[in-house]
DNA sequence: CAGATATGTCAACATGACTGTCCCAACGAT
DNA sequence: ATCGTTGGGACAGTCATGTTGACATATCTG
């Protein structure tokens, strides 16, 4: 059972809701409640001397792993000499290792060591604490709107993407 | 009266919405949404030889016309040596002025000018469309779920420079 | 008047993105 | 079996945007 929701005084969207004052309130929120959420795990990164590109790539190898370095550049959106350079420095720190694709053996697939695991693990609890603060103030239905609104932002053609992180 | 919502297949958040995987819903949709948000308008700025610093001066300028430098400083998070370097470039370009205060001649008052007003113009027209689409497709109810976990990320002391913005 | 505050400026540096180029190994099709 | 394509790695140079630190100036406040 979650806890009893806290007073948080959101004014609720109007009928109006297309107006430019709530898409302004939308923009703002959105910028404010992403970096907030982002901030939490600053402090892990830099004492370890990463940055929140490695972030992001240790993210999405703990979220989906034996991924390829091509998939993971798609799930990124940047280029590959961008990730290498991310990608070269967790390997040899030991955090990330890479294995032969079995199907086409161009392919690196890769996943955490244990202390990568530790680490991700480390930084998700950080994020997790916002959210899940985030979610039981709002309550479950907001969560689902939440969710709706953001797949809406998210360009139809790249939504399959996003969904296949679902499992 | 809205269009007919489109068939955006979302599953709902589950009575156990705090778990692992709903906290990583979240956080994935976060991320992908903000940055398919952010990129609309980046080609225009590019156009412009301006970045997405750029961008956020000239829009919280826009929203808050009037607004000190110190008081754009603290909505940005950054230091006032980086500010400095994007208000010259914008000033260098007739697009935002500066004001000495009223009640306090150290500060300097930033607005835009009929230039920026229409740079930003067509910067928030294209975040317009995005979020326009998407609060479209979810419905009214949903941005207001959207809102209140937003506001629930920000941290509580952080939250009234949030609503100020709100008029 | 003295100290604090708002702003500006110069310099050095770090991060993380980009483009462009070249390379190699492996796949796939003819 | 050769050949074009693809997945990945490496090197070089550049750019945008953030940082710290130090110092200057004008103005406010006690």
């Amino acid at each position: 059972m979650p806890a009893a929701a806290p007073p948080l005084r959101i004014t609720p969207a109007s009928p109006l809701f297309l107006r430019e004052d709530e898409i302004r309130r939308g923009i703002e929120l959105l910028y404010f409640g992403y970096t907030a959420m982002i901030r939490g795990a600053d402090a892990i990164l830099e004492a370890q001397g990463f940055g929140r590109a490695h972030h992001r790539a240790l993210y999405f190898i703990a979220r989906r792993p034996g991924l390829s370095v091509g998939e993971l550049i798609g799930l990124l959106g940047i280029t590959k000499q961008s990730l290498g350079r991310v990608l070269t420095e967790l390997q040899a720190r030991d955090l990330v290792e890479q294995a032969i694709g079995t199907t086409d053996r161009r392919q690196r697939l890769l996943s955490l060591t244990a202390a990568g695991t530790a680490l991700e693990t480390r930084l998700f609890t950080e994020l997790e604490r916002s959210m899940a603060r985030a979610y039981g103030e709002a309550g479950q239905q907001a969560v689902t709107g939440f969710w709706s609104v953001l797949m809406g932002l998210v360009p139809p053609e790249d939504r399959p993407r996003v969904e296949a992180l679902q499992d």
